[in-house]
DNA sequence: GAGTGGTCTAGACCACGAG
DNA sequence: TCGTGGTCTAGACCACTCA
């Protein structure tokens, strides 16, 4: 099929890796002493590396070496209270950091929200990492007179859900959650923050979550690398559509 | 912040795309000219070409040239019946093309119809494009037990929701959708079939769709780059959910 | 300072598309 | 056949990590 060189090359660590030759954590051979194990250059097995980093099957590590990646057990994003507590269990072994900040809505936070541009909000910042490996990046975001929740002391989902809980503590109720879902690259911030390659697939995810009224009371702005993670969603058809296909 | 050559080389051409100096469709300088312009080397170049490639800002096409990418609009995904109207028409302008074969399971499409390996599927490949474009694949399988379909004419979802709504006139109705959704990089194959680079992000979406019983009447791999497509769900608290809150 | 990955070059040759 | 992008090389130098 693929006759490049550099395919030939990433083949063959990647069935290493995936038959156990090499494990997590293990450090690959020096790119040099790839290069003339395989009679290629320097920059040849450099693009077979490129591949399995866009795979998530290894990190690279300047000064240090690349290295097969851990496989801890992927993030999983559900909208659905339903799933709520499946979530959390599954995200248990993340750590999670939470900053605080209040800033001005700019014109694209003012869109998602659906305030005014320089409405106030409070910005939270939740950096999931498992061990010494961020894993998961979500920005949530709620205007000040919908409620002022304080400073976090810690976090429990990695995705910022709790916000919803102690939404709820503060009367402030979620009543609709819509969740819009891409895949792309990340920006180097995103990229340096992750501690992934710019070729990596992340799944970026927009939440907004509105109360009875329709008023949005949270939006959120998640990234999530691709080979960690996973998005869920259950959807049940509606009575009245049931009949229509009866 | 990046002090990196091809960085900026990228920066320089992302510009010109994001201005209107380069428009849709519009060939950018040949790959030498490029390196003369910004006084590269071709694989510096390249190496700057390859990000914007992943961005879904151009399209490389081997003995062309490069090209400003299309922008289309989005293909939208849903599982909800209730935003299938919306959906149908965001998707319009894709030609689909279908084309459906017999098969039998093998152990991972076993696993998620939850059926014996070996037994029989047909399965229903569709491809949408824009023009020449392909941008979308999706794979549906339909137990030959659960309903024998026949060949559709023509599809009018690029992601086989038609098929559910054949189940329906067959008698087979559609209770319950789960959609689990990820993030990664295409494999050769798939990325050959939407003319996408290898290092282009797309959404991959598993979706297991069971009748009131709980038996799986259909399920579907749909592979979408993530540049033209995105995935948007909608939840709903329930009311327990919103008493306990209270 | 030794060893590692990250960037870059100049030049070569191959594969493809179009006239 | 010609111009294009795709692959590859040998070698250079820089930036980072760690002893």
């Amino acid at each position: 099929m693929a006759t490049n060189r550099y395919s030939h090359i990433a083949d063959a660590i990647r069935r290493q890796i995936t038959t156990g030759i090499l494990s997590a954590g293990d450090r690959l051979p020096a790119e040099t002493e790839l290069a003339g194990r395989y009679g290629a250059s320097h920059v040849t097995v450099r693009e077979a590396l490129a591949a399995l980093e866009n795979e998530g099957l290894i990190v690279r590590q300047q000064g240090r070496g690349n290295f097969v990646r851990h496989t801890f057990g992927q993030i999983t994003y559900s909208a659905d209270y339903f799933t709520a507590d499946r979530q959390a269990a599954a995200n248990a072994v993340v750590e999670i950091s939470v900053t605080s900040d209040k800033l001005e809505a700019g014109a694209e936070l003012a869109a998602h929200l659906r305030v005014p541009p320089a409405t106030p909000l409070t910005e939270y910042v939740y950096l999931g990492s498992y061990g010494a490996f961020p894993c998961s990046l979500a920005r949530v975001y709620v205007p000040c007179d919908v409620a002022d929740l304080g400073v976090p002391g810690e976090g429990h989902s990695p995705l910022g859900d709790d916000i919803r809980d102690r939404l709820a503590e503060a009367g402030v109720h979620v009543a609709n959650t819509v969740s819009r879902v891409t895949a792309r690259v990340p920006d180097s911030e995103e990229a340096w923050t992750l501690r992934i390659g710019t070729g990596t697939a992340v799944l970026a995810i927009e939440r907004v979550s509105t109360d009875t009224s329709g008023r949005v009371v949270e939006a959120a702005l998640l990234v999530l690398p691709g080979h960690s993670s996973e998005a869920v969603f259950a959807a049940a058809a509606s009575v009245g559509e049931m009949e229509v296909a009866g």
